[in-house]
DNA sequence: TCGCGTATTGACAGCGTTGTCAATCTTCGA
DNA sequence: TCGAAGATTGACAACGCTGTCAATACGCGA
């Protein structure tokens, strides 16, 4: 019989299997030193009571808080909600639950927040998405804090600091290698902000494809963006008014590679008949637009159950700890090759 | 001077105060009876110890978790995204804190994937979206677990079942008077799917604005559709080869109307110069693409806004409790004309 | 100045787990 | 058959805070 009211709690399960809530304790957590026949006597109890540990106890006397933060800044980019996806998931594998939080990158009590956070939950590890992985001050709170931390695609890897992201510049490489590969010579590239770092990234692995072809990037071919739709749309009404215009224009993000799309449709020029466009992030709009975007894909839900698990490992002493050289990983991405690009 | 190791408790503040740790927490938590100059030097020490209570020892001992359950199905749906925008915000307020949970609506283990985190985590209560909201497993497990709910735009309420939602008829109505008054006659409207509640109160508000209009809807310009880009294209493809087309097409939601929009540059039919065309939603893309669509705007994040506070007034005894007559509320929407449509 | 009602404050017992360390049981070699 | 090492198990003290209820202090009228 378990206790009079409320759900039930480790000592009904110890008393209704015989045996100690110490021992019970050691089943629920995966504990070695446990007879076989005691840990299944305990599970059947503890599954005939429909007993799960509460997690405030756990936490209290435990330690950990079986808890993982995200802080995010914009919630609207697809970005945050694909990480977000794929932490929860990861999450609920292996028994933890992720809280959220959203942040001004500059609000003036940043440090503020992120301690009533961490010192109310004392969440087991903290997930990082830009622009804040790369803000000094919430690094340094958290730092502080001891809270470990995982950096979603940071600009730059901290040594000591994990950090999880894919490889821009390859994957910008392949995306050119792709367009030089359907007969395109005079390919156009619209940059992102110059304060982003995958701006930087992207534009390089576009270069060293070129290069690799012997050809040298045309000044004029390149333009400024900063990674919205409206940017890419006048980027490309000028590269399309030159005298000798592009045969493909490569945009380094989708929302930019967008606007091209819409300015190709204003002048009349069709896609990819005449003009063929790739973007960068496969974004959900660029497969409904028309015609479906050629782009990269982001392994950003990989990435971050990736980020939970190296969160999780360094609480359980089970799972291997992290050697300095496994600190950065780098996940492979996916070309997504759709309509907009076409032999010429 | 505290204690020698890790961060302050609430025995350091008592003693560097030099008051009862009962007094501290009656100072934390706002409980009357304390005198003002005692509550002062409280809260000076707690500033200068930077001590902030530790949720899992609150939530052991007074059996609240200032924790708040955000349950959805579909993360990339904007919806989602702007329910936990507000709700984190307002969650930051009123200092609790939000837990996010992917829930597939037909996973066989659905049962248990809540138990396990309404056990374990307590939340102090629960929001959850669509359909999540009117998933009868779902709400049977909650209620079981005497977790509060909030439910967000559910397809009925629910006696006793606090929701939060906009008038769908009337923002649909406005759209509609908004087409008329443009001088359009001939409007075609893309219902939505009909397994969503929203599909039909929008087809409703359409209805009864033409009607109110003396205008009897014509069977031929009202088109099935599925709350996606490819059936509002494919919608607009049947509609605008009509013999007697339509000048305007009231999209149910934007996904839909971006997909007429695309049909009619297809078909080489400016908009909104030969065709006016209105959406549902207010999603981010309704405003990048071209021309800017007419839509109208959820107040989604002011729902979850108001959710949270439902949720937590359930807890505090200082907050007025809900009448039933207040358990559903009914928001305010926004009507947001762009260019998409002109005077005929 | 005394007594009483009210305003403040404090002592202490949980809340449900985990960590520590000692106790008991087994097993196996001598 | 006895002892030692290793395998299992349990007793009990935290963990840090809130709830209960008693204790003390203060304010005011008689």
């Amino acid at each position: 019989m378990s206790s009079r009211s409320g759900s039930p709690t480790i000592v009904d399960v110890a008393r209704e299997a015989g045996v100690s809530i110490k021992t019970v304790s050691r089943v629920l957590n995966h504990e070695p030193g446990v007879h076989e026949s005691t840990r299944d006597q305990v599970l059947k109890v503890v599954e005939a009571l429909r007993y799960r540990p509460k997690q405030s106890a756990r936490s209290l006397a435990g330690g950990r808080s079986f808890l993982i933060g995200l802080l995010y800044y914009d919630p609207s980019a697809i970005f945050v909600g694909s990480v977000q996806q794929g932490a929860t998931l990861r999450c609920r594998e292996l028994g933890y639950h992720l809280v959220v939080e959203s942040l001004h990158n500059d609000a003036p009590d940043l440090r503020q927040q992120i301690d009533r956070m961490v010192m109310a939950l004392r969440p087991d590890g903290m997930i990082l998405t830009p622009p804040l992985c790369d803000n000094p001050e919430v690094l340094a709170a958290l730092r502080e804090s001891g809270t470990p931390c995982v950096l979603m695609s940071p600009e730059r890897d901290l040594p000591g600091v994990p950090s999880v992201r894919m490889d821009d510049v390859h994957a910008a490489e392949e995306i050119t290698n792709l367009l030089l590969s359907l007969g395109h010579r005079r390919i156009a590239f619209i940059k992102g902000p110059a304060d982003q770092s995958a701006s930087a990234l992207r534009y390089q692995g576009f270069v060293n494809a070129l290069r690799a072809h012997d050809i040298e990037p045309d000044p004029e071919l390149i333009q400024p963006g900063a990674f919205t739709f409206a940017s890419g749309r006048d980027a490309a009404h000028q590269l399309l008014s030159r005298r000798q215009r592009p045969t493909a224009v490569f945009a380094s993000n989708d929302d930019m590679a967008l606007g091209v799309l819409a300015a190709a449709q204003r002048l009349g020029l069709p896609v990819p008949g005449e003009l063929s466009v790739a973007g960068f992030d496969d974004s959900p709009t660029a497969a409904l637009v028309w015609p479906p975007l050629t782009t990269v894909r982001q392994p950003v839900a990989e990435m971050a159950r990736t980020a939970v698990e190296m969160l999780v490992s360094v609480q359980r002493p089970d799972m291997p700890s992290q050697v300095e050289a496994d600190l950065h990983k780098v996940l492979p991405h996916e070309l997504v090759v759709r309509d907009s690009t076409r032999a010429r």
